[in-house]
DNA sequence: GATACCAGTTTGGGATACCAATATGGTGCA
DNA sequence: TGCACCATATTGGTATCCCAAACTGGTATC
């Protein structure tokens, strides 16, 4: 793999996983000596991160994005859009069957399984069920606005109850899915969705002093 | 302004004007002559247009994106989830003044405005009754999908009737949307995205030799 | 003690040099 | 004539330099 698309992964990891935390300021030069690479894809590697929200331009420099509870709140809006729309595509698919390696994905996640896997499948829950619609577009909108949602989950992952519920909600809108009951399907992700928001949101408004303690910039709503 | 911003704005008008033809390839050594910046900049601006798909990789050069029927017909199916949720949340607004903005735009076009004006209004009506949604989100994809569709749309704009249709359609929408029926406004974007996604398509299809012939790579459905 | 100011350092933006991979075009052989 | 092959030019990827602007820290002044 070519060193630009190496430099961006990594960053990309570090930013995602707290490693680097929100609010942080970040310099070309630092990159380029972390990962061992030249400014030229280091740069490369910003610009990209810039589109996906997870870096932004603070001044002359750059700054890992903060955690902006405005922004969380109006992409629950967005993925209600975006989600639904995927949702009602597939539901009116002739082979739904591809529901079923959705709720696979699911049920890899018991009791044993690490934080960080429970994460990464209740993202890739809504991506992949976005991306069953066939729609590209509906299914790059999907997994734009979970990675900026990304970092704020981490907290919702602690939560043993918030799990156990999102989970159960999940398989619901798979069944509907899978018996092409669009409506029901569609009203499911939505209530999933803003409540999920309602949570999260809660969540992070409580925490915010212990995330700014941790060096994390937290943006009200 | 910096050389960067520049360069990206020059080279994106140049490739939504068809200055560039789709399917053209591009090499950053001619955009660095051809605007007299160096690769540095250069680059910087292919990143861009990349994420916003109007070049893309072909190999290990640059192409500009060719007009691609299929991708347009996702698309539509993209704006009609984006932009009636943003038309639901105007509607629902308290203050819905701001349409007359838009209408005042509409208003701006007669017969002797020229036909890039009649281009760039026709774009702006969905990007503006977006923006009034408040959500930033979905106004940067309703902005996003109108800037991918900017080169075919070129043909719908030599089409004296469809623009007719295109303008009242408008209207019809703004009007709904002023007594805040959500409902109504939504059905008739609706019915103008698919029309416009129709008629735009069988135009293509049609003059998909003609663009051939002017060099204009245009890939089928 | 507060503040205006200045030298030195850091930083991002831009330009250029270098390289490996690829494309190109011509040449000679079958 | 057609085709395989090689020398050469071109190109994107990377590294490195240079510069002007911004930042920093200390100092002299009021």
């Amino acid at each position: 793999m070519s060193q630009m698309q190496n430099v961006e992964k990594q960053l990309r990891q570090m930013i995602l996983g707290l490693e680097i935390g929100p609010g942080e300021k970040l310099t070309e030069r630092w990159i380029e000596s972390r990962f061992g690479a030249s400014r030229t894809p280091v740069r490369a590697a910003l610009l990209r991160l810039e589109t996906e929200g997870l870096v932004g331009r603070d001044g002359r420099g750059w700054t890992v994005s903060p955690i902006n509870l405005a922004e969380l709140e109006q992409i629950a809006v967005y993925r209600e859009a975006v989600e639904i729309a995927a949702l009602r595509l597939t539901c009116s698919l002739a082979d739904r069957s591809a529901v079923d390696v959705i709720e696979a994905m699911l049920e890899s996640c018991d009791n044993d399984t690490p934080r960080e896997e429970w994460h990464r499948v209740g993202m890739d829950f809504h991506i992949e069920l976005a991306r069953l619609s066939g729609n590209e577009f509906l299914f790059r909108a999907v997994r734009d606005a979970m990675t900026r949602l990304s970092r704020a989950r981490w907290l919702e992952v602690r939560d043993e109850a918030a799990l156990s519920r999102a989970w159960t909600e999940h398989r619901a809108i798979l069944a509907a899915a899978r018996l092409g009951d669009a409506d029901e399907a569609a009203r499911l992700l939505s209530v999933h969705i803003v409540g999920s928001r309602d949570r999260l949101v809660t969540s992070l408004a409580n925490d915010r002093r212990g995330l700014r303690a941790r060096g994390f910039a937290v943006v009200a709503a």
